[in-house]
DNA sequence: TATGAATGAGTATTCATTCAT
DNA sequence: TATGAATGAATACTCATTCAT
C-alpha cells in the first residue's frame, strides 16, 4: 500500500546529505547501544544528532532499518579487520588464531558500537513484529559461522583440528569470542585489550587443538 | 516506593493462588522466551493463562517483577541441577566440567524457558529506566562467575589450570555454555543433548587446562 | 502479525460497556458528520464522549473501523424505514414511491448522522490506504442498487415502466434520493420535509413512468 | 496573510513555467481523482510530474490552492461545454436538456478529472480548518444552481413545467446529472456514453414536465 | 526556476497500570 | 480473587510547508 513515493526509497543523496546521514548514524549507535534498542527514541536521535524530530525519515525508512543499516556497517568493517589479520599464506588455525584476536581487539576498540550486536543473541526481541530486521541479524551471524566452518574443516584436514563436527567447534569459536568481548564492554573485566586478545586466542587454540592432560 | 497497601506486596496465596500464579509464570515463560520480554504484552500473558487482564497485579507488583521472578526461579533450578552434577569429592577442574556438562543438559531440557537468560546479555534494554531488574540480572551473572572464579583458583593452586586471572578462565568456561546453549535453541546444531554436553565439557577442559601442540 | 489477543476483537461486553460504546458510536457520528472523517481526532471522539483517550481502543480496532460501523448501523436503520413504509400489496411502482419518501424523511431526520453517508460518493478517500472499509461502502450502495433494480424490472413487467436497462432507472432513483437529502442537509433549501418526500417521491414517478409531452 | 514576499503570489510564469504548471495540474488531477484529495501527497504529485518536492509552492501557494484551481479549470470547461451545447433560440426545457446532455458527455469525456468534483460532496471534508476553498466549491454549485433555476423559471411561464419551487426542480437536475455521471465513472454502468446521455435527458425532461399515468 | 534538505506540528495507536464491582 | 473497563503517558511516523543553494 503507497507503494509509489514512499519515504527513504533509493534516494539519492548530496554530499551533505550523506553526512547528515552519517551523523544521524553515529547518534543512533550512541544511543542504542547505551540505552537499547526498545528505549531509544527516535526524538532522542535527531536530539543528539541536532536536527528536526522528521528529518531522520528522509534518510531511513523506519527506525528498524536505521538499526539495520548500523548493523550492517558494524559488521562490514569487523570483517575487514579480520580479513586483514589473517595472513593468507598461514595455516587454517593460525588463521583462526589471529581473526580471533582481530575481532577482540576490534569490538574493544568500538566498545560502544559493538554493544548493538549483542542484540543478535535475542533476535526475537526483534523479529516480534514479523520485520525483516531479523534476517539482517541471522544472515550476518551465518556468515561469520560459514567462515569458520571453513577454516575448521581445512584445519581438520591437516591434522590439526581432532574429528568432530565442524559446526560445533565454529560455535566455540564465535561464542567465546563475543563472550570475552562482552565481558570487557561491561567493565566485569580489568584487564589490556591485548592481553585479553592473546589470551583469548590462547583460549581458542587450545579448545580447538589442545590436549588434555588425562583426566 | 510502594510502601502501604499496594498490590502483590508478599501476599498469602490459597492454594489456588499459587496455582495460578503459576500459570501466570508459566504462560508468562513462554511468550517472554518466544517474543521478547518488550513485545510480550501483559494481556498476552493473560489471555495465554485464559485469565483476565487485570488479575496479574493481584500476583505481581510489575511486568518487570514477574519476569524477574521468572529469572530468579530459573537461576534456581539451574544452580541446583549443577550442584547435584558435581562431585564434592573430586577435583576443581572435574567439578567445572561437571557443572558445565550440567548446565548444557539443563539448559537443553528447558530450551524453551531459557531463553529468557538470553537477555542477560542485553541488560541496558531492561535497565534503561532505572528499573532494578538489572540489579537482578547482574547479581545472577555474577553468582556464577564468582562460583567458578573460586574453582578456577582452586584447580591453579593444585596446578590443573596454568596462572592467570582466574575472572578470565571463569569468563571463557561461562560464555562458552551459553553460547553453545543458545546456538541448540536456536535450530543451528543438530546433535543429542549428550553429545554436545560432553563436547562442551571437552571444550572446556582443553581450554582450562589443555598444552596447545607446538605453533 | 500479532493474529492472537489483538484489541477489540470480539469482545463480549457488559451491559454498561455496550451503553458506552453507543455513546462512542453518537460523538463519533456527530463530530464525523460535522468536521468530516479526516477532521475529527480520536481525541475529539474521547473527549466529546468525556472518557479517555484510549478507551476508544476498547470498543473498535481502528478509527476506519469505528467508521464503517457507523455506516453500518445508519443503513441498517434506513433499509428498515424503507421496509416499513412500503406495502408489501402495492404495485411495484406505488413500492418504489414509499421506499423514496421514506428514504427522503428518514435521512432528513438524521440529517447529521447521515451526512457520512455522502462519503458514500468519494470512497476512495478511505480506501486510499487499502483498507476494506471501501468495501463496506461499496456494499452498501449495491444493496439498495439490487432492491431497486429487481423493483424496476417487475415494473417493467407489468408495463408501469418503459423498457430499457434497469440498471440506469436505479441508478436514477437512488441518486435523486441522495441528492435531495444532500441539499436538504446543506440547507440550500427551505421546506417542509414532507412536502419535498412528495416532490421527490413524484419527480421519481414521472421520470419513471412519465410521459413526455411531444418535443 | 502573505503579504509580502510570499510564493506563487500572482507570479508571471515564462512559457516554460507555464507549462510546468499545467504539468503539475495534470498530475494532480489524476491523483486526486483516483486517490482522493487527503490521500494524495504534496510528494506523490512532484513525483508524478517528475519535479522536486519544493517546486510546487513556486506555483500554487497551498495544496488547498492547487486544488481549487483545478476545480475551477475543471468548471469553467464545463460550462463552455454547455454554453456551446445549449441553443439560445430553443426554448428554455430543450435548453436544459441540451445542457444536461452535454454534461454528462463531457463528464464523461473528463472522468478522470471530474471525480474531483465528488469532492463537493463533502465539502466539509475540507473547510473544516477553516480554509476558503470550501468557499470556491460552494460557489461553483451555485452558479449551476442559480442557471438551472433562471431556466426553469422560464419554462415554467412558459407553461412547459408545472409551478412549483424552482430550487427544487433545480437540485433535482443537477443531481440526477452528477449521479450518472458518478456511476459511470465507477463502472457500475456499462452503456454507450451517447445512450447514457440520451437516457439522462429524457429522464429530466420526464420529471419536468412528464404527466404521470394514472396512480 | 529548480532542487534536495530541513522543519515541526499533528495523530493514531499501544500498553502498563489502576479501579469499581 | 477475579473481571471487564478505564486511564493516560508515550512514540513512531506523516506531510505540508519553508529554506539554502
Amino acid at each position: 500500500m503507497n507503494t509509489s513515493t514512499g519515504p527513504a526509497e533509493r534516494r539519492t543523496h548530496t554530499e551533505q546529505g550523506i553526512e547528515r546521514k552519517q551523523q544521524l548514524l553515529d547518534a543512533a549507535a550512541v544511543l542504542f547501544s547505551s540505552k537499547g534498542y526498545a528505549n531509544t527514541r527516535i526524538a532522542d536521535i535527531c536530539a543528539a544528532a541536532g536536527v528536526a524530530k522528521g528529518l531522520v525519515y528522509w534518510y531511513f525508512p523506519t527506525k528498524e532499518e536505521l538499526f539495520a543499516e548500523l548493523v550492517r556497517s558494524m559488521r562490514l568493517q569487523l570483517r575487514r579487520a579480520q580479513a586483514a589479520a589473517m595472513d593468507p599464506e598461514a595455516d587454517p588455525l593460525t588463521r583462526i588464531r589471529q581473526g580471533t584476536e582481530a575481532s577482540v581487539v576490534f569490538m574493544a576498540e568500538h566498545r560502544a558500537y559493538f554493544a548493538l550486536l549483542d542484540v543478535e543473541r535475542s533476535q526475537d526481541e526483534l523479529s516480534g513484529r514479523g520485520s525483516d530486521v531479523a534476517d539482517v541479524l541471522r544472515e550476518g551471524s551465518d556468515v561469520y559461522a560459514t567462515d569458520v566452518v571453513r577454516l575448521v574443516r581445512d584445519a581438520q584436514q591437516q591434522g590439526l583440528v581432532p574429528d568432530g563436527d565442524p559446526q560445533l567447534y565454529a560455535v566455540g569459536v564465535l561464542g567465546v569470542v563475543s563472550s570475552f568481548s562482552h565481558a570487557l564492554r561491561n567493565g566485569s573485566l580489568d584487564v589490556d585489550v591485548d592481553e585479553l586478545a592473546a589470551f583469548v586466542g590462547g583460549w581458542v587454540m587450545r579448545a580447538l587443538a589442545g590436549e588434555t592432560v588425562a583426566r
